[in-house]
DNA sequence: CAAACAATAT
DNA sequence: AATATTGTTT
């Protein structure tokens, strides 16, 4: 069965629990990359009907932008795939706008060309303010919003709240902090998403998606079918709750309940949790506290006509184990580079990371060089906090790594370019609709097995969660392999962090490329004037109205 | 076959 | 109400 997700012009994907190459429409539906952190196979503009034929690989690098009248329009994305390549940034939608904030220029640099290099526009600003400058004056120039938390006076809140709320923007907040109150907060906030630095390539290719889901989730908004009525109840205590499923079983097989199957409920609507809904269900349980939040008193205090009381205590039990998760691997001790002791005193081993942020940062670092052992182990939020205090912007870890991947994944495709050149022929390019689903999916899997191993930058210290999905880990027998998954990653990561880290010393003069290109992709965009705070007030009060 | 998710059972 | 299990979908 083809599946098909639908925005204006439509867009194609094929179905999920694939390796790499696909997404899924519920994990598209999501903003988020697939079970796998699949990529989309086939993207492609216009009517159903246009569509009929799929991509074909002689259409290469067609731009596709994004118009300024707000109306978005994806171009069809070249759909071949060069299999030499692990990433293929052909299924990005060229031209996504987006407004990069962050306050550390060595960071932007960095993630506005990791973001070019998934061709999109980037707009970089390292001020609130100029933000808002630039949000306001071109009103409808941006898809997106990408922006630090930890800004001054609050201002990731701050814009999050003025580009969320004002300008119905999509708005990803990035940190390299992630406690869970911060990520809460800003999910709670509207942040659609909240990437953990270092942010990896792979983080940055769906971001796109964001964009999809708010404008889905404006159009469908939240109906349920009202079958909740007095019928059942009133049928004189014939229906039974264990029933239901038998009568959805034999409604296949007679005619004429089928018919009554129609009228009254197509399939016993299911409670479809959107973003807005997903907020709304946050709000009360904080409200609550989570500890005293129950299901019914969470279901007044939504008010979502509907809704039942099962349907939220399902939710609720999901989001309980995805909060523990979450708590879980934040409160684990993160390794982190064998030359700490050198720099800071605390003797060998490992330690954790401060999770304070801002206030425990100690004055004295300042003095220190930027690449000195302290600026890497301090984690990265507290060095980016420390460099700003002292006016000069140093490099912290996160995006230390974030370059370093970004790097790795420059060479890998130029590897794959020339690979590409030499053996034509050699080439492995399916038809596109060419061979038998079953085919391709083993192919797809044999591919994967070939190089699981060898793809550094796929090595990622923090699962991203993104909501309102939560792993499935009811069922307890079913959700083992996947725990294992987990295990597995945080391990490799752990043999290979300090490699990278000792990478970085040794290969790349760090504050000379990155000041020099920082400053040369800085005036371009940092123009904008200053603007006041209580000009930041004025835009938040307009935003509440 | 896996994974996600919501309904349903206990 | 809390947790476990099942059904359905992708």
């Amino acid at each position: 069965m083809k599946v098909v997700f639908e925005f204006r012009e439509g867009i194609e994907t094929e179905h999920c629990w694939t390796n790499e190459e696909e997404t899924c429409k519920r994990c598209i539906a999501h903003g988020r990359s697939c079970c796998n952190n699949g990529v989309l196979v086939s993207l492609y503009e216009g009517s159903r009907e246009e569509n009929a034929s799929p991509p074909t690989s002689t259409r290469n690098s067609t731009s596709s932008t994004i118009e300024t009248s707000g109306k978005m329009s994806i171009t069809r994305v070249d759909g071949t795939m060069i299999p030499s390549m692990k990433h293929p940034p052909q299924f990005s939608p060229k031209g996504l706008r987006v407004l990069l904030v962050d306050d550390n220029p060595f960071f932007v640099d960095v993630m506005g060309r990791m973001l070019r290099e998934c061709e999109y526009n980037v707009t970089m600003c390292t001020r609130v303010s100029q933000a808002i400058y630039l949000l306001k004056k071109n009103r409808g120039t941006f898809d997106i919003v990408m922006s630090e938390v930890f800004l001054p006076e609050e201002g990731g809140f701050q814009l999050l709240e003025i580009a969320g709320l004002g300008f119905g923007l999509p708005v990803i907040l990035m940190s390299a902090m992630a406690e869970t109150s911060v990520v809460m907060r800003g999910v709670t906030h509207g942040a659609c998403d909240f990437l953990i630095k270092p942010i990896r390539m792979e983080e940055l290719r769906n971001i796109w998606q964001h964009v999809i889901r708010r404008r889905q989730d404006c159009k469908i908004s939240f109906n349920l079918l009202d079958d909740s009525g007095g019928d059942e109840s009133s049928d004189g205590g014939g229906t039974v709750d264990s029933k239901k499923r038998k009568d959805k079983a034999q409604a296949q097989e007679s005619d004429g309940r089928k018919m009554i199957e129609d009228i009254s409920g197509l399939k016993k609507a299911r409670v479809h949790w959107t973003v807005q809904l997903h907020q709304q269900f946050v709000k009360a349980v904080n409200q609550l506290q989570i500890d005293k939040a129950v299901p019914k008193k969470i279901l007044d205090i939504m008010k979502v006509q509907g809704l039942t009381r099962e349907n939220v205590a399902s939710h609720l039990q999901k989001y309980r184990l995805y909060l523990r998760r979450l708590s879980g691997i934040n409160s684990e001790p993160r390794p982190v580079a064998s030359f700490q002791a050198a720099g800071n005193g605390i003797a060998g081993g490992s330690m954790q990371i401060r999770q304070g942020g801002r206030k425990q940062i100690q004055e004295n670092e300042e003095h220190q060089s930027l690449l000195s052992p302290s600026a890497l182990n301090n984690g990265g939020a507290g060095a980016a906090i420390s460099s700003r205090r002292s006016g000069s912007p140093g490099i912290d870890k996160a995006t230390l790594i974030s370059l370093h991947q970004y790097r790795a994944y420059q060479q890998k495709q130029a590897a794959g370019d020339e690979a590409q050149t030499i053996s034509k022929g050699g080439l492995d390019i399916e038809p596109a609709g060419g061979l038998s689903r079953k085919t391709r999916k083993r192919k797809r899997s044999a591919a994967a097995v070939k190089t699981e191993h060898v793809d550094t930058t796929r090595i990622s210290t923090k699962t991203q969660y993104s909501f309102p999905s939560f792993a499935d880990s009811t069922g307890k027998s079913r959700v083992t392999a996947r725990e294992g998954k987990e295990q597995e990653k945080i391990s490799l990561w752990n043999d290979t962090e300090d490699l990278f880290l000792e990478k970085f010393a040794h290969e790349y003069d760090l504050p000379n490329l990155s000041a020099a290109a920082a400053a040369q992709d800085f005036m371009s965009t940092a123009s904008a004037p200053d603007i006041s705070d209580y000009f930041i007030d004025d835009l938040l009060a307009q935003s509440h109205k």
